[in-house]
DNA sequence: CGGATTTGACCAGCGC
DNA sequence: GCGCTGGTCAAATCCG
């Protein structure tokens, strides 16, 4: 398939209860696709004094839908084609189990099989590599890329029946940009999110009531 | 001592 | 078929 052609379409339904919530890293200024994901998306790039956007507002947090069992919350909808060229090409094709990322995910026997996953990349400025975004991860693995100063990172989500990844890289033209790609939805609440937020809710709740 | 990180090795996919 | 590259594993090491 063509390098833009979005995947969101061709692969299985969403999770049914996935949990997700937009990084909310200090720092964070907006989201952004990497700049390699397509000529489309370079061309925003192109524009230097712009902050890492998108295009349009800032985004707006469904507050509401991190305590709920929702689909994917996204700070604004993603563009066409996002989802896809971050892999290698080839690796997105559509097959049985989907068109997703086209992901390889090695088994203990050391086979490899594709599966479809969704993914989204954006850029953050900041000084560190690793943002908060509520989440425990545990990094398993390091790499050194072509093209790139800078070394690829491998995380993996700490929850016990999460697969959820996360690679991060930052990049070598403007190092103060950070590329984190994100690999699948988390089945489970944001922990810190939950942790920090409930008291505030517990208030709301009971001012409502008057 | 248990969990997280580091790092070299291994494997599969892709291009030539 | 071979080499390159990205992604993952797992033993060693670090750290609280």
């Amino acid at each position: 398939m063509s390098p833009m052609e979005p995947l969101d379409g061709e692969g299985p339904p969403m999770p049914q209860f996935p949990y997700f919530s937009p990084p909310l890293a200090p720092g964070l200024s907006q989201y952004c696709p990497p700049p390699d994901l397509s000529n489309q998306l370079q061309q925003q790039q192109q524009e230097p004094s712009s902050v890492l956007s998108c295009g349009g507002a800032p985004p707006a947090i469904d507050w509401a839908s991190l305590f709920l069992p929702s689909p994917i919350v996204l700070p604004q909808p993603m563009p066409a084609g996002l989802l896809q060229s971050v892999g290698r090409p080839g690796e997105g094709e559509a097959d049985a189990t989907g068109g997703g990322g086209g992901v390889k995910e090695k088994g203990k026997g050391g086979r490899t099989k594709k599966v479809s996953r969704p993914r989204f990349a954006f850029q953050t400025r900041s000084p560190n590599d690793i943002l908060d975004d509520g989440y425990r991860w545990r990094k398993y693995g390091q790499k050194a890329v072509k093209n790139s100063t800078y070394p690829r990172s491998y995380y993996r989500c700490t929850h016990h029946t999460c697969n959820v990844k996360k690679q991060v890289q930052r990049l070598s033209k403007d190092t103060s940009i950070v590329v984190t790609t994100y690999e699948g939805v988390h089945n489970h609440p944001c922990e810190k999110l939950m942790e920090a937020l409930s008291p505030l809710l517990k208030q709301i709740q009971f001012l409502s009531r008057f």
